[in-house]
DNA sequence: GAACACATGTAAGAAGTTACATGATTAT
DNA sequence: ATAATCATGTAACTTCTTACATGTGTTC
């Protein structure tokens, strides 16, 4: 899914500007699903506003850049809707953690107990902040669905690593001795 | 972590030509991990070896471009083991399943059984596909726990998806009655 | 008074993908 | 015969990020 087809469907959820869609993509259940900058998200608006797929009406301010309230009109949603027929590609994960576990084995074995502390800490960490998502009331039923599968996935991979965590590094032990 | 890091790792992991790096990076536990193209290994390649960090023997071949076989030097040991010596990034995950369950859900809620259908097919068939990996005897212990780290996430999204997804199907019809 | 939040936008550059170029061998 | 596998490489293109440009208001 490009930034475009992105801030399409931001906008099918409600109206907003550039900066608070990047702050959804950054904060929100979207953060665990997507990534976006500035300089990716204010083109993408001007090109959808160009193509009639949203509407933009000014907001002027004091002291700052007028706000720009974007708007998805019904050319817009017939065109998201098109996109949503496909089937959606599978997930992607690019994780530097699990590369990094398998290149340290051969160059650099001793690291391993550390990268598996620092990730243990950082879905730790993760967790915390999403958890608290949930207590928001004004969640629709499939936006609390989306935050619900990430916490599951970040718990699933939390508890394989508290489990067998351990028995790598013990595995580790084992054959380095064995040398 | 970019493409050369990567073909570096891959290399600590034992010999391979660019075209071995490729499969790798497609079929086996690098799969769950990164991507990476032909047009982006070759180029990374030539460019470890200029800078001395992998050395590259020819192999004569008949009817096809002479294999070139790269393997690591010890600078492109100690290179790798300083980059590891960086915390990883937090992983990535790139969802369009996720982000079409939020939009569909404004434009196209009839879609979501679908799509929910659909993931779960698309989970049952990357799991067939990486199981029968773990029977691979010349797995090292740490390539075995990526491949069980990867099977555990696919199958606790499954789970959740199983027991989960029933249960939004549910509240959707009765919110969709309810206007 | 330093840092962060608000607010938009552009331009240069990084990083990678796709498609092209070439062609034998092998499996279906 | 048609497609897939083996094998390398280049060039054009897409896509996105980072940094710059600008400035006020608010919080620590």
């Amino acid at each position: 899914m490009d930034i475009r087809t992105l801030c399409l469907g931001i906008l099918a959820l409600g109206d907003a500007t550039g900066y608070e869609i990047r702050k959804m993509v950054r904060e929100g259940s979207l953060a665990l699903v997507a990534e976006a900058s500035f300089g990716s998200i204010y083109p993408a608006l001007a090109q959808l506003a160009k193509e009639g797929l949203i509407t933009c009406r000014s907001e002027p301010q004091e002291g700052r850049p007028d706000k720009k309230i974007y708007a998805i009109t019904e050319a817009g949603r017939e065109a998201l809707r098109r996109v949503l027929q496909q089937p959606p590609e599978p997930d992607r994960v690019r994780s530097d953690f699990l590369a990094a576990l398998l290149f340290a084995e051969a160059v650099a074995p001793e690291r391993i107990p550390a990268l598996l502390f620092l990730r243990r800490e950082q879905l730790g960490s993760q967790i915390a902040a999403l958890e608290p998502l949930l207590d928001d009331e004004a969640l629709t039923c499939t936006q609390r669905f989306v935050l619900r599968y990430g916490l599951n996935q970040l718990k699933a991979a939390r508890a394989f690593l508290e489990e067998e965590g351990r028995r790598l590094e013990e595995e580790l032990r084992v054959s380095s001795a064995a040398e």
